[in-house]
DNA sequence: CGGCATGTTGAGTCAATTCAACAGCAGTGG
DNA sequence: CCACTGCTGTTGAATTGACTCAACATGCCG
C-alpha cells in the first residue's frame, strides 16, 4: 500500500469556529458546544493516517479543509472505500471502542476533533447530544444502505453517475465540482477498477453530459441525463 | 414481483416473554421495559410484506419465530437485500419518520413491535434507553459497513464463505444450519446470480467442506477451510 | 522545463451472467 | 397411495461487462 507520512501534525488548540463549513446540519458544533468539549484543530497531509481500523477510537472529527477517506483492505490489498467526507462531515463516531475502518487524508486537511469520551459523558447528561449521537450514526446508515445497492447491483455506468450527482450536490461551486480524489479513490469506492471510471467518464465526455478542465475539474452539462442513467 | 398476501397478520396483545431469543444482547427487552411502551405480537405470512420503502416509521420490529430479509429494488426490480434479520434481531429501528427499506417475512415469522413515537419518547427522559437506541443503530451501521467490503470487493467463492460462516454462527443448532431463505435471496444479498451461487455451494460440497440433507439444510464440514477462502 | 504521478486508451481475458434444459421435492387432488 | 404440477435448485453452454495488462498521453510539481 502506499501510505506516506508527509508531515508530522502540528497542533493548535481553538474553540472558536471558523468559515468553510456549511451551516446546513452542523450538529458537531452544536454537540461541542453543548457538551462544554474543548474542541482542538489539526492538520494531516496528503496521503496521512488519521486513524487505522482496529484503534481505539479516542477522538471524533469534523473536516474543516481539505477531504478525508474511510476503509477498509483485505488481506491482499484489495480495497473498499466506505466514504468520502468532506468540509462540514464528521467522521470517526463510532460507537464500539475501535474504529471500524481506517481514515486517511486525500489532499492536505485540517480537521476538528473532539474527545470521544467526553461526548458520550455528555451524552449520559444531555438527551439533546445523545440524540444527535444517534441521529449521526444513522445518516451513515443511510448512506451505507444505499451504497450496498450500488455495490451489489449498479452497474458501472450507472456507479459512476451516482458518484457524479452526489459529488455535484455535495462540492460544487459555481457550477462546477473539483474532485478531491484520484480515479483509483474513485474507483474503490464505487467497486470498480480505475480504468473502468476512467472510461465511463470519458464516455459522458463524448456524449457531452459533463466537461472536463483538468482531470478533476468537471462540470455537469445535464443532470437529467446522468439522473436518467442511475437506474 | 412476486408479492402474496397470504394470511390477514393476526395480531395478540402480549407484555410477557417467551422462549426462542437468544439471551445475548437482548437489548428490545431492556427498552421495552425500560421505556413502559406496550409490546404486541403479530404474524406475517411466508413472502408478506411488513412494510414498504418510504413508509412512515410507525413501529420497531424484533423477530420471534421466522426469518425477515430487509431489501431495497432499483426500478428495474433488480433487487438488493441489507439484512437477513432472525429469531431476536431488532429491525425497522430508523431514526428518520420513514423506513430506508422494504421488510418481508422470508417464512411463516411472528415478531414483537413496539410504537417508534413509544421509543424516542423514552429516550428523551432514560438515558440507558437513548444510548441503546445508538448502539443498536451503530451495530446494523458496522454490518453494512462489512457488507460493502464484500459486496464491492469480494469473488463470487469469497462472498458465499462469508455467508455460510455468518449464517452457521446466527443459526447453527447441533451442527446443522436450516437456511429458511432460498438462493436467489442469497443471491440478492450476496449480489450474485442464483445460479452462481448454486454453483459455489456445489463446490464446496464437492471440495468436502460442506454436505448437504435437502438444498437448505447444511453441515459444515471445515469451517477453517471456508475461512481461508474467505479473503 | 524535465520527471514522475496520474489519467487515458486499446487489446485480450476471464469471472460471473444469461439463457436454457433438466432434476428434485413438496404439496394437492384424484 | 401415487401421479400431477409448480416451484426451487442444479448444471451446462454461450455471452458479456468489467478486469488485466500494456502502452502512451497529460499535466502537475519542483
Amino acid at each position: 500500500m502506499h501510505t506516506q507520512t508527509i508531515s508530522a501534525p502540528a497542533a493548535t488548540v481553538l474553540n472558536g469556529h471558523r468559515g468553510q463549513i456549511p451551516p446546513s446540519a452542523d450538529q458537531f458544533s452544536l454537540l461541542a458546544s453543548c457538551s462544554g468539549v474543548i474542541a482542538t484543530e489539526f492538520s494531516y497531509g496528503k496521503d496521512e493516517e488519521i486513524y487505522g481500523e482496529d484503534e481505539p477510537s479516542e477522538y471524533v472529527y469534523q473536516v474543516i479543509q481539505g477531504a478525508v477517506r474511510t476503509y477498509k483492505l483485505l488481506s491482499d490489498g484489495r480495497r473498499q472505500i466506505g466514504a468520502f467526507h468532506l468540509p462540514g462531515d464528521v467522521f470517526g463516531l463510532d460507537a464500539g471502542s475501535t474504529h471500524r475502518l481506517t481514515a486517511e487524508a486525500i489532499t492536505n486537511t485540517t480537521v476538528r476533533l473532539v474527545k470521544r469520551r467526553g461526548l458520550e459523558a455528555a451524552a449520559g447528561s444531555n438527551v439533546q447530544v445523545a440524540h444527535n449521537l444517534w441521529t449521526m450514526t444513522a445518516g451513515d446508515l443511510r448512506r451505507a444502505e444505499d451504497h450496498m445497492l450500488l455495490l451489489g447491483r449498479k452497474t458501472a455506468m450507472e456507479r459512476v453517475a451516482t458518484f457524479l450527482l452526489e459529488m455535484d450536490r455535495r462540492l460544487a461551486k459555481a457550477g462546477m465540482m473539483a474532485l478531491p480524489m484520484g480515479r483509483r479513490d474513485i474507483g474503490d469506492y464505487l467497486g470498480l477498477t480505475l480504468e473502468t471510471v476512467s472510461r465511463a467518464l470519458s464516455e459522458l465526455n463524448d456524449k457531452g453530459i459533463l466537461t472536463f478542465s483538468g482531470a478533476r475539474q468537471i462540470v455537469l452539462r445535464n443532470r437529467q441525463r446522468l439522473v436518467d442513467m442511475d437506474a
